[in-house]
Order: structure tokens, then sequence, then C-alpha cells
DNA sequence: CGAGAGCTTGAGAATTCTCAAAGTACGTGG
DNA sequence: CCACGTACTTTGAGAATTCTCAAGCTCTCG
């Protein structure tokens, strides 16, 4: 499962990594929660409630999604140790997002005004919320262009290397990916059929750039699936079509 | 053209409309540079370089893309007058995306790094840049949304009427849209091919949803536009299909 | 007025979706 | 501990949308 080292460490270090001084430390701990534990299925909080915490997750997994004027159910995001939710919240009051465990989360829960009127006292901690928002904000101009990029494969290759790439941004090492959410999730959050989702694991697999057991994925060659998520690289290689083919 | 009367206003209701007493005001206004004037074609910042000034748009309209490690282009955005863009780049101390000016365009340009410490000193404008992060952040979670939908239809008739939305929201009342974009840069920034963004163009306006004349769109019937956006709303009526086989 | 970029239109090709059905995993209750 | 039910996943075949390539047209700007 996953590596529940990271709840031992002082929650600022989780969530918010900076060289404060123990003074300031000891004020940003008063004001954070630790040790939320919450299990499958339930809600963290709920798209529409009034805005109060920002959260941090120390272990397990969590989605956020959201229900649009129609109906439509759009799933945004799965976040992994280490990252935060909520600052979206700040602006419009209100969660945008429901937020629910995809398995047993333990949290790490904030009250923004706290934290705001401790930030007036601390330019450093001002300086790193500023930072945190930023960098959310970043993440999403720039990797959202992941699920544009054109191709299924591009899709599904770039969301296994993201979720990798984070899970080591992490200090994790593992090549192996527990995916608690469903394929329906993944077929949601990136624009596709559930049954193109399976499609594809299969044909990564056979491949050879992956291995599939149910929910945990193994990746086999990463470099190889770097390459699909620019799909230039491939073009002197076999084409989709071409596999596809030499299965049947 | 373009509404200019916003030029009159004092930059710092434009960039952060907030209240704010006279005196925080006068030091807003002490590091904010009025009326940069950019035209067509002009970069405002690069890609990749060093992070400095938080922009708004004053009059006119810019678009922001970036090149990716493949050397891909995506075109992210569309920035419109009473906007502000240069918030992504202060976590990475560079700017992600290109922003060039489509039209004449005027700009005000604030020092972020000014910005931060006056912040530091004015709680209520910490608040406001809080707020601001925040507000964009949720933008990009829940608009990029759109452009997840599925159909062609939806992601076009989305981007029209974000755009209308937008231009509303700044207290603009005409029907009427210029697009200072090509063709060619609205299906990049939608994830379509151009020939396509032609094809549903004439479609709406077959459909007396808009009317098109070169790169004027005006939207002659906001309920259907609307309609469109949510798919399942157009159950009922004619479908796509339908529509292009009458007009053969 | 001419050149070039941008836009439109058409036809065929490719990917992905939808619908349907079979197979598998997991949790509950006997 | 096993059986069963439910939800999830996989697989197949045909349908639909969107893309690609190609060619003609139009607008803008020098």
């Amino acid at each position: 499962m996953y590596d529940h080292s990271c709840s031992n460490c002082a929650m600022s270090e989780i969530c918010l990594p900076l060289g404060l001084d123990k003074a300031d430390i000891g004020r940003l701990e008063k004001i954070v929660t630790t040790s939320a534990v919450r299990h499958t299925g339930d809600n963290i909080v709920r798209q529409g409630d009034a805005f109060q915490n920002v959260y941090a997750v120390k272990s397990g997994m969590t989605k956020s999604y959201r229900f649009d004027d129609a109906g439509t159910e759009y799933i945004h995001s799965f976040h992994l140790p280490g990252e935060l939710f909520g600052l979206d919240a700040i602006y419009a009051k209100r969660y945008g997002f429901t937020v629910e465990a995809l398995d047993t989360v333990v949290l790490c829960e904030m009250n923004f005004e706290e934290l705001q009127v401790l930030c007036s006292h601390v330019p450093s901690l001002q300086r790193q919320v500023f930072n945190l928002l930023s960098r959310d904000l970043y993440n999403s101009h720039v990797n959202p262009i992941e699920h544009f990029d054109q191709t299924a494969e591009q899709k599904l290759s770039g969301f296994l290397h993201n979720l990798l790439s984070r899970f080591h941004a992490r200090g994790h090492v593992s090549m192996e990916l527990h995916l608690p959410m469903s394929r329906r999730d993944i077929a949601n959050h990136l624009g596709l059929a559930p049954e193109t989702i399976s499609r594809l694991l299969k044909r990564f697999q056979q491949q050879n750039v992956i291995d599939i057991k149910n929910r945990l994925v193994t990746i086999v060659d990463q470099v190889k699936l770097e390459s699909m998520v620019h799909c230039h690289a491939l073009e002197a290689s076999i084409t989709p079509s071409e596999i596809t083919r030499s299965v049947k």
C-alpha cells in the first residue's frame, strides 16, 4: 500500500514547507488540526459548502469532482500525499468541488481565516501561501494541456506519467502505482469512455510499457511511457493500428 | 471596436478593485506603471523569461501560449480588458507562457516583489491578492472543464458563451464579439482542427444562433447558445447530422 | 492591384464512442 | 469458509464524430 512515514512529520512541513523560525512554526501548528482520518467514500468537503478549511493529504488518495448546471459529473483531480486542496474556494467562499476519500486517508486541516491573519504578521508565511497558490495555478495551466494533446494514448500515458512523477516528487521510489479509483473515474477525468481505458491499458501492457494487476499498475518502461506522452517520438516505431492488427 | 472608457479609471481599480483607504491606494499606485501600449504581434512576456511583473489588460486582447518539450504549441487563454495575467509565474519565478498582443493593447504593469512587500503592510491588500489568485485557480479548475465536454459543438459554443460572459461581466452590453485571433488560434485553444471551427461556425449561423462577418461574431440567440453548451437540452430538437443533411 | 496568409469546402480515413454481453473481483450473509 | 449478488472490467462490432489532405476562395496589406 502507501508509505505512511510522512504521517510522522510535523504537519507544518507537509502543508507549508518553509524556513520559518520556531516561534512561527509554533503559531502555525496551533491552527492546524492533524490526523483527521477518513475512509473510502467519505466526503471531506462538498460542492457548495461554505469555505472554511484548506486541507493537505498526508496519506491515501482523494478525488475531487463537481456537477455542472446540467448535472454532468466532472472528475477534476486526484490528490496524493503531500498535496493541498481547497485553495480554489477562497474567492468564491464556497467549495467548487466535492472531495471524496478513495481509500483510508489521513488529512491535515487548516482554518484559512486564521492562516490569513497569521500571514499578515509573518511575511515569509504570506510569501509561502502566494507560492502555493501560484504553483497550483501554474500546474492547472500547464498540465491540463496534456489532456488536450489529442489522442487517447497521449492522455492516458500522460496521466500515468504525471501520477508517477508526483509520487516520486514526494520521495517514493517504487514503480508501482496503486490506483484506488475505478476505470470509470479515470475515463471521466480524461474525457474518454471507460472501454477506451480498458483497451489502452491492455495495449500498454502488450507493448511492455506497464504491467496491470487489477488496480495495481507497475511502470515497466518509463522511457517508453514518456515518449508516448509526446506522440512525435513514436513516428519511427510501430503505430497503434499496426499493434492492434498484429495482436489479432 | 472596444470600449476604452476604463483607460480613464485609476489602474488600481482595474487591477485590485477593493476598498482600500486613500493612503494605501496612493502606495499602490506608486508600484503600478500605467498605459503601456503594445501592438499586434508584440510579445508582452516570453515563456522562460524571469518573472517580474503582473499585468492587467486595460483594453484590447492578448493570447498566451507555450511550447511543450516536444515543441508542440498550446494556446492556453485569451485575456480580455479587466483581466490579469502573470500570477502563475510567482512560484516558478519564470513565465510559463508567452503573452502576445492580438490587437492594440493597453496594459497596466505591477512589480510583484513590491506588491508583495506592500501586502505585508496592508492586510486588506493581502486578502485581495489571495482572492485574485484563488479566483484564477477556481476558473481554471471549473472552466477548462467545458473543453472536455465531449463534442466540438459544446467546446465552441462554450468558448463563445464564455467570452460573451466575460465581456458582459466588465459592463459591456453589446452582443457583438470581435475575435481578433485566427481560426487556427481558436482551434488550437479548443483542441480541434481549424476546419472544424469553420464548419461549426457556419452551422451555428445556419441555426440562427450567431451571425458571422469575418472575425466579428454577433450572438443572435443567447438562449440557444447556452443550451448548446450543455448538449442534453438539444435532445428534442434537430440533431447536428440532420441539419447537415437538410442543408445539402 | 497583386501576393500571401487565412478561411472555407469536400471527400475519404481514422479514432473513439455506443451498445451489448460476457467475465471477474469483492463484500455480505448464510 | 463458501455462495451469491452487485459493481466493475473487459471484449466485440458497428456507428458517429472529427481529422487529414487537397483545392479553391477571400480578405488584408503593401
